[in-house]
RNA sequence: GACCCUGUAGCUCAGCUGGAUAGAGCAACGGCCUCCUAAGCCGUAGGUCGGAGGUUCAAAUCCUCUCAGGGUCGCCA
């Protein structure tokens, strides 16, 4: 529990038995105390409520509940400084400060633990995002996803969650087939033969790029041999560079999978047939039509829905099934996954298979991604200027760079619709929201580097009652309210919380940096604020890792 | 037709498990470098929170209806 949780937990504790002395309520009749920290500091270091919502119990007006409960609180003890009672009847306290400095000194020694938290009490929860179709490139939603995604999961990790990233391949479905299919083709042009790409054919340069390594290792041998023979080769090699490419890619996004599951392993290992037998042993398919039907309909779904398709294969549902199904048997609580919006349509028949199959519907949770629009000079950017295809998460990372990418992308609400501003992105300037944040971490790691020249060193048990000026209270109390910040944007599933945490933190940097000086002949006080600003740092660097940014020391 | 997302300052968005005069960035305007990085700071201006009802002591936030934009509705994946 971090020291602002345990400061408000005290001042939790003595309103409460406030109320009960101050004879407004029975114990049983306080709601849950509710302490926040207000947008205006004329307002306090905290404020309550509590006085508002008691005033159908106590049957009297909240302000003078409000003054019978600041009567009989014990102030000393919940550790304020002095109150106010404002409005239609907040209370509003203005804390003792020495817990300021407190917060400070425990991110020095600890900074490991800072920003972490229990509240995920070690549930293993399951996070499969990105699972593009290894056919092609990652495009802006995909970069999306990913950047979402591997940021939801440190969010999680650092609240206390037991996390695993999964990427689920879909190798198995005809999409494969028309993969072998077009690398057979550019193959075959490539060795001289007529061969024309299937209609629906795959036509990215990747696919010709591969054709080009074959022949180069292999030379012309598939150009007269067997054809499955060729073709399952061509599998082979198609799908391990398709997925050599897309994890290249990522990881330089810095997103790594623990696991990537490969969705023709249900069908080597019999994970399918099993559940679609489970399913019709629960009553919750049928015959009709000459296919099989899942009754999705019984879980609110607007319609059932078909398994096995009247040509004995199955629809795309059904292996995805066996999917969930295996994670849940792989000892998941949770499972989340990150789809694309043109996906939400699928979520109540998957919501449906899940409890069709005997598991609780919020086992399963699905975090929509929306459209990302990208403009450029104020003109909407439809198609990449280099290829004429959509707009690759490569060619993102290398005009944009991947700090700005991934800050962009963790900067908005996943499930709303996303215009990427691709001149402010790449913008050096004070317009960009990512160099900003950046440059408050190289302010500190330049006033770090001085005062070590000076013969200063941040030492963690600065005396750090001598910072009194405002500017160092705005600032301390901000760092202080980093873990609070993590555990919300974790438990709200919102990355987003995370960079307006960040950006506010280096304003306030900003700010006292204009303010007040650092290295000064005051020894005292230059320690004080080495510490100060160090802790600083740390947060910075840890909010910033957080949606996958560096923080540099220079710039 | 059904469902999902969105509609808040000129622009891009926070705030939405109800609370104090609705916040931030950019753009606009006015100031600040003999001083630890001016990629910075300080200030001014700018809003019928799409619209209409309703619930409440209190609504941008909850409910109903409605308008506008985007998306999805396959025995594709």
């Amino acid at each position: 529990m971090s020291q602002m949780e345990e400061l408000k937990g005290k001042l939790k504790e003595q309103l409460h038995q406030a109320v009960v002395s101050a004879g407004l309520a029975d114990a049983s009749e306080i709601p849950e105390i509710v302490i926040e920290t207000p947008k205006d500091k004329a307002h306090g270091d905290f404020a309550t409520n509590l006085a508002m919502q008691l005033a159908r119990v106590a049957k009297k007006a909240p302000r003078a509940i409000a003054e019978d409960i600041a009567s009989h609180v014990d102030r000393s003890e919940a550790g304020i400084r002095e109150l106010d009672i404002a409005g239609p009847g907040f209370i509003n306290f203005f804390m003792q400060t020495d817990y300021l400095g407190d917060i400070i000194q425990s991110v020095l020694t600890h900074p490991e633990a800072f920003g972490t938290s229990d509240i995920g009490g070690g549930k293993k929860v399951q996070v499969e995002f990105v699972s593009a179709n290894p056919t092609g490139t990652l495009h802006l939603g995909h970069a999306r996803g990913a950047a979402v995604g591997d940021s939801l999961c440190n969010l999680l990790e650092a609240a206390g969650y037991d996390v695993e990233r999964e990427y689920y391949i879909n190798d198995a479905g005809n999409q494969i087939d028309n993969l072998v299919y077009s690398l057979e083709a550019r193959y075959l042009q490539e060795v001289g033969e007529p061969a024309e790409m299937p209609e629906d054919g795959y036509q990215g340069e990747d696919i010709i790029g591969f054709a080009k390594e074959i022949v180069e290792n292999y030379g012309d041998r598939f150009k007269d041999s067997d054809v499955e023979k060729r073709r399952a080769f061509f599998r082979e090699y198609g799908l391990k560079r398709e997925l050599d490419k897309l994890k290249a890619d990522l990881e330089e996004f810095r997103v790594s999978f623990d696991h990537w599951f490969s969705e023709s392993s249900l069908y080597d290992e019999n994970k399918i047939q099993p559940v679609l037998d489970d399913l019709a042993a629960r009553g919750k398919t049928y015959e009709a039509d000459g296919a099989t039907w899942f009754r999705s309909t019984e879980y609110g779904d607007d319609k059932d829905r078909v398994l096995i398709k009247n040509d004995g294969t199955f629809t795309y549902l059904t292996p995805d099934i066996a999917y969930h199904k295996d994670k849940l048997n792989r000892g998941f609580e949770e499972l989340v996954n990150i789809w694309g919006a043109d996906h939400h349509g699928y979520i109540p028949r998957m919501q449906a298979a899940i409890q069709a199959l005997g598991y609780e519907k919020e086992q399963m949770s699905v975090q929509i991604i929306q459209m990302v629009n990208l403009f450029e000079n104020g003109e909407k950017v439809k198609m990449s200027k280099r290829t004429g295809n959509a707009v690759t998460m490569r060619e993102l990372m290398e005009e944009v760079g991947i700090d700005a990418t991934r800050y962009f992308f963790a900067m908005r609400a996943a499930e709303t619709h996303l215009d990427f501003d691709l001149t402010l992105a790449k913008s050096e300037s004070n317009e960009n929201p990512v160099y900003y944040v950046q440059y408050a971490h190289a302010r500190i790691c330049s006033m770090l580097r001085q005062a070590d020249e000076k013969g200063f060193t941040v030492n963690p048990d600065a005396d750090l009652s001598v910072l009194e000026s405002e500017k160092d209270l705005d600032l301390m109390k901000k760092v202080g309210e980093f873990p609070e910040a993590v555990a919300d944007a974790a438990t709200r599933r919102a990355p987003h919380r995370i960079t307006n945490y960040v950006y506010d933190l280096a304003q306030t940097l900003h700010s006292f940096y204009n303010a007040e000086k650092v290295i000064t002949d005051n020894e005292e006080r230059t320690h004080a604020r080495l510490a100060l600003v160090e802790a600083v740092r740390i947060t910075l660097k840890k909010a910033l890792a957080l949606v996958g940014v560096n923080a540099p020391e220079k710039m």
